[in-house]
DNA sequence: GTGGTCTAGACCACT
DNA sequence: GTGGTCTAGACCACA
């Protein structure tokens, strides 16, 4: 399914939530389809139930899943992804600062563009 | 100087080192200038000395500030700051993963786009 | 693992990042053993948590070994170790230095290639 | 005579002791020359005459310079310069260690020999 | 006055 | 249990 990173400075339960979102996104896990249980992505991740448990909590939390108790967890329908403008601008402003901090380092505005260009280019087979 | 956010989930120690790293970008500090002493920020910001310093620490370990024990902390000339790939690796890590979740938000790639070439049209008078 | 020297003039979290780089050196601590805890580490040398985690600190900055947040601490494989100039740099001129004292001390050029080439000698057999 | 690095970690004394210890070493400060006055060097290096005190009774102590007082500080004849094994055997360790550090960093044993050679030549020319 | 180290002890999030 | 952050307060060396 996906690789976890100990090395990472990132949490193991944000990798997971960030690695699920991930396949939510890019359609590799569709709209109903179930996903592994708890204690099974525990075993094959070798990472503790709790942990994958959390993750699952907050992917429902944010709406990306919902969970059918007795049967499992799966992946929500589009529409009922939270879109928020309060979170974009936020975002917005990251990248903003990004940009700052590469242009103090010496980079010209020119190659910046280059750099972010080559991040689209990451992204633009699949959606 | 600047204000903390005690709401913010940002530890204290990394938002003292953001808001330094912008006052040196923006160029509102500028090279050679002093910074206040680890005791006075202390002060004015209501904050542990220790807490001071380990912000002092990680901006010099970044190659913004430079220490001259028993006299005080100082700017980097620019050119001295750690221009190498890691440093830029992270960056263009930072905005890939903002990207992402603009993406996981329901923000289609073209509007993105768009949002970014903003982003840069603020910047184009100015370098 | 290792003993602290009090009377040194090194400080005691120098000494705990030196002892623990020669362990990984000298290969006795592997690629991905677990270092003690902090706490545990704490205990055995009978000094304060924040000194190790400040040693710990120091280690992961240098690339020595990485940190998982609730799991451990744990020795970096070989190749992630910084390679790049500031690296060597430091340790050359770490060394250009000893070159300078020994010259103080008196001795000649000539003595002291004779005593680095022994140290050479010393490691001709196992690299 | 000579120049400071604020942004070396060497403390400013230090950065005197050494220097001077330099000039005399390479023979640019003779036997019975006499050293410029506190408050000269001072002055000319911008420093506290306080540093310069503690500079001078370092090196006095070290045994590379003497003072008559009313009349100014001079530099030993070389015969009174401390020879000491044990330090000797501590620089050696010392080396030893950064070409333990060195060869772990993955050089090899020749190309490390190369730049302690390229360190030999930098003092070729003067002893 | 400056930064640097160290201790003791508390609290938090993650595993 | 693990590491990470933070406070309070002490002591040191250097300028």
């Amino acid at each position: 399914m996906f690789q976890l990173d100990l090395k990472s400075r990132k949490t193991i339960y944000e990798q997971i939530v960030d690695n699920i979102k991930e396949l939510i996104i890019t359609g590799i896990l569709k709209s109903e389809d179930k996903l592994p249980s708890v204690r099974e992505l525990s075993k094959t991740l070798t990472v503790n139930p709790n942990t994958i448990q959390k993750s699952y909590k907050e992917l429902e939390h944010q709406g990306y899943i919902y969970t059918v108790s007795g049967l499992g967890t799966f992946v929500s329908p589009p529409r009922e992804i939270i879109y928020d403008k309060k979170n974009i601008n936020e975002i917005k402003s990251r990248i903003r600062n990004d940009i700052k901090e590469l242009l103090y380092l010496g980079l010209s505005l020119d190659i910046i563009k280059d750099i972010v260009n080559e991040l689209f280019e990451e992204r633009s087979d699949w959606k």
